[in-house]
RNA sequence: GGCGAGAUAGCUCAGUUGGCCAGAGCACACGGUUCAUACCCGUGGUGUCGAGGGUUCGAAUCCCCCUCUCGCUACCA
């Protein structure tokens, strides 16, 4: 039987700046998504990639210098070293400036000027000459231009836009028809009542006020502008061209998941569909907005200068540790919280005593009462039952958190087995069994029963704490990722090591904090 | 201002269609244990389930009304 096709995407970073953990919170769930539909079994496409164009960077890269595409270049490996780096399991790099992706978008503008949905007209704004801006009256601050706090003034210029009321109808038809396409419900209900209902206003697709941008192929003083770029990506870089679709293309999509973020939440559910019902394609499946991970509660920014980078955190607690903590933080609709401290806790608490202790005085009795080989003897008792049962119940409880976003609840669900387990050794305590002689079968069931919750567990932790879940494989010496209790395994030549070593909280903050 | 969401232990949160003394993790205290990374296991707190009123045999869970917090409110992405 051949696979189903999972296709995920993030959206596109944009290359203004290195990201810093904030940013880098998307791309590490959905790569936790990723590799949990490949570990059940998915033939998963999974997309990231870098937005490149606008008049940021432009401007970005002038005081910088250097050519905007220089500037890119740049900030864009950069972006990739870091994705590398968190261990991103993606199978495609998508960036705006790519050739093929730029001639498609021409190809898609175009389509929407024949057809109608784009017309030349107006755009209206106010207008700060200085800054060669436009602002929107909520942009202003105290009435005025909120870069350099000068007077603005009406003013226009020509622009293309598309006219997104003719498919209003449709779009709430397509709402209705597909109750779980936005997750969380309450953030399409938001989009409906602020935008949908008071009527959709024609969305502003070209400028001529900057040049770094995909030009307008019939009109090239007008580049298009940000979104039809911008969200074209999920189409143009497995395939789609107007004209002809590869055998790519035509497997993938439509998107399974769009993992955006709550800021953009409104392009991906109103614009986005709209341009695919234009171009006469199926609609993504799911578009999951989700929450941000605040430092100390505030958003990160370099004039806080509260930034907390990805590759600093990774340096000082490892990747996993980091990967570990942004997923369990962050919620499915509330924002999460990061500081030293609070990753000190989660690290210490969870994966040093509940996950690396366990798994470090499993091995450790095994080895000492069996020389590290264990069967399954199966001289089961009563106690035994839970935990079997919890082992073969955990990945459905998975899969049912990641199908609801619950990310973070589908850690937990692991690591549930991880306490259970601990439990599991106080009420059956395997050092007094060691020490009568016809309990030797029995101690080796209870041994055989945690090396399998540690075996499964870490199977699971695959998708979340890739580097850990190896170790763990190491450490046991096994190759069976299989995820549910396995009756006929042969533990041997296991090997104990610290997984995560204790870190002291205090003398940590003398060390690192001393602010 | 408009629309929407929410207020549950010190902290972060679960609590299906109203019904066993309101739960989990973390933190804290005490006790137990020793295989293990001073770890693990157990026990514990005055939680007015934001305030007030109502419906009901019975409400954190339904209704009304206050107070407070948060999200969205169109071209930065």
């Amino acid at each position: 039987m051949e696979k189903e096709k999972f296709y995920i995407t993030t959206a596109i970073a944009y290359t203004s700046s290195k990201p810093h953990i904030g940013n880098m919170y998307e791309i590490i769930l959905s790569d936790a998504i990723a590799r949990f539909k490949r570990l059940e079994g998915y033939d998963v496409l999974f997309q990231t990639g870098t937005d490149e164009h606008g008049e940021k960077i432009e401007l970005k890269a002038k005081e910088a210098g250097v050519s905007p595409k220089e500037y890119v270049d740049s900030v864009a490996s950069e972006i990739r070293r870091l994705w590398d780096l968190m261990n991103i399991s993606y199978d495609k790099f998508v960036r705006t400036t790519d050739e093929k992706h730029e001639e498609v978008v021409k190809h898609i503008f175009k389509k929407f000027y024949d057809q109608g949905d784009i017309y030349k007209g107006e755009y209206k704004g106010l207008y700060c000459t200085p800054c060669e801006s436009f602002f929107t009256e909520s942009q202003l601050v105290d009435g005025k231009c909120p870069d350099c706090g000068r007077e603005v003034k009406e003013a226009s210029e020509e622009a293309y836009f598309f006219k997104l009321s003719n498919y209003t109808d449709r779009l709430l038809k397509f709402y209705e028809e597909n109750p779980d396409f936005v997750v969380p419900v309450s953030r399409k209900n938001e989009m409906i009542n602020n935008f949908i209902k008071p009527g959709l206003q024609d969305l502003c697709v070209s400028r001529t006020s900057f040049d770094w941008g995909i030009p307008v192929s019939f009109d090239p003083k007008h580049v298009i502008y940000v979104w039809i770029d911008a969200l074209s990506n999920y189409i143009t870089n497995i395939g789609y061209d107007v004209n002809a679709q590869t055998e790519e293309f035509k497997k993938y999509w439509p998107a399974d998941l769009h993992v955006v973020g709550k800021d953009i939440i409104r392009f991906h559910i109103i614009y986005w569909p709209i341009m695919l019902m234009a171009l006469g394609l199926p609609l993504p499946k799911k578009v999951y907005g989700h929450p941000w991970l605040l430092f100390n509660n505030d958003k990160m920014s370099k004039s806080k200068g509260n930034i907390m980078y990805p590759d600093d955190l990774a340096n000082v607690f490892g990747v996993d540790a980091i990967r570990y903590y942004c997923l369990h933080e962050v919620g499915m609709a509330n924002d999460g919280n990061i500081t030293y401290d609070l990753i000190i806790d989660r690290y210490n608490s969870d994966l040093a005593n509940v996950l690396g202790n366990l798994v470090n005085r499993t091995i450790s009795m095994a080895n000492k009462y069996f020389g590290g080989v264990v069967t399954n003897t199966k001289a089961s008792e009563e106690v035994d039952n839970e935990l079997v049962e919890m082992i073969n119940n955990v990945h459905s409880n998975v899969t049912k958190n990641i199908d609801n976003m619950e990310i973070s609840a589908a850690l937990e669900s692991v690591f549930d087995v991880l306490r259970r387990s601990n439990k599991y050794i106080d009420e059956t305590m395997p050092w007094a069994l060691a020490k009568e002689e016809d309990k030797q079968d029995r101690l080796k069931t209870v041994l055989y029963n945690l090396l399998e919750a540690i075996r499964v567990s870490a199977s699971l932790l695959s998708c979340f704490l890739p580097e850990t879940s190896e170790k763990i494989f190491k450490q046991l010496n096994t190759l069976d990722k299989s995820l549910s209790f396995n009756e006929n395994n042969t533990y041997e030549n296991m090997n104990a090591e610290v997984l995560f070593a204790r870190i002291d909280k205090d003398k940590f903050m003398e060390e690192n904090c001393q602010n």
